[in-house]
DNA sequence: GCTAAGCTTCTACAAGCTGTAGAATATACA
DNA sequence: TGTATATTCTACAGCTTGTAGAAGCTTAGC
């Protein structure tokens, strides 16, 4: 999957747009669920067409990051990678985005912030550590 | 500055467009240079129309990442951070960006990542422990 | 002071992304 | 077979980036 990441956001919505988002919520918290629960489970926070979500939601499967099934009349829905991993193979591209270029001043600016937190700074110490053996 | 990362690209254009990053380093390897001295530069390498290039300079000023001053009839350009600050920014930017959210599993993938190259490992190491000092 | 050459701004459109949704179409169950 | 419900098609708006014509402005030089 090729994407953007905006640091200014957090979350998911920093590679998926707002709604985009608001919906893989909901998939990932409600698997193999259809899009009728979806738009129920949204419109408790505000109105929105049911044709809205369903674009989203065929987007979604066209990114890939979900797949969908029938089930009678319907289509149900589940995410082809749960959250976490989500969240894993988004740090996984931009570090190694951020590698691509010149690594060192990459490892440095990593270690100043993470250094902000001490608990932080000791575990990325272990985690080196135990990689050098 | 609030830009996209795009760890699909490399260098510049992952977080400018392709003609703007173009556009950024010609002025970061000629600073206080005139608009047409950017547009014959560019015309080495295709044709491109004048006032291309003078609408990316002004997005660029826009965006606060060159200024201009005038001189005679048309407008010198400088950035206003060099290459170099700007990697850093962008550095800094992502990498708090990926920060917000749960560290640890970063921290992991960041070591994971950085541990294919023995010696940037060891670099990884060594700023740790000056930092622990 | 005036004018032309050169520079800049204005405006506009295309294409891609995201949010939005109406209209049209498909289909499953009664 | 009809209808309630779901899906697809189509479309537009707003944002970004590339692209550039047209119009407006400014200065150097006469």
């Amino acid at each position: 999957m090729k994407f953007v990441f905006r640091p200014s956001e957090k979350g998911v919505p920093q590679v998926l747009g707002e709604l985009e988002s608001k919906v893989m919520k909901e998939v990932w918290s409600h698997p193999d669920c259809s899009a009728r629960e979806v738009l129920d489970r949204l419109r408790k926070e505000r109105t929105i067409a049911q044709t809205t979500v369903l674009t989203i939601l065929s987007r979604l499967c066209k990114k890939g990051l979900l797949t969908r099934r029938h089930q009678g009349k319907a289509f149900r829905y589940s995410s082809v990678v749960d959250q976490q991993q989500f969240n894993e193979m988004v740090t996984r591209d931009v570090l190694e985005g951020l590698l691509k270029g010149n690594s060192r001043p990459i490892l440095s600016t990593f270690v100043d912030l993470v250094s902000t937190d001490e608990e932080l700074l000791e575990e990325l110490d272990d985690l080196v550590r135990r990689k050098r053996g």
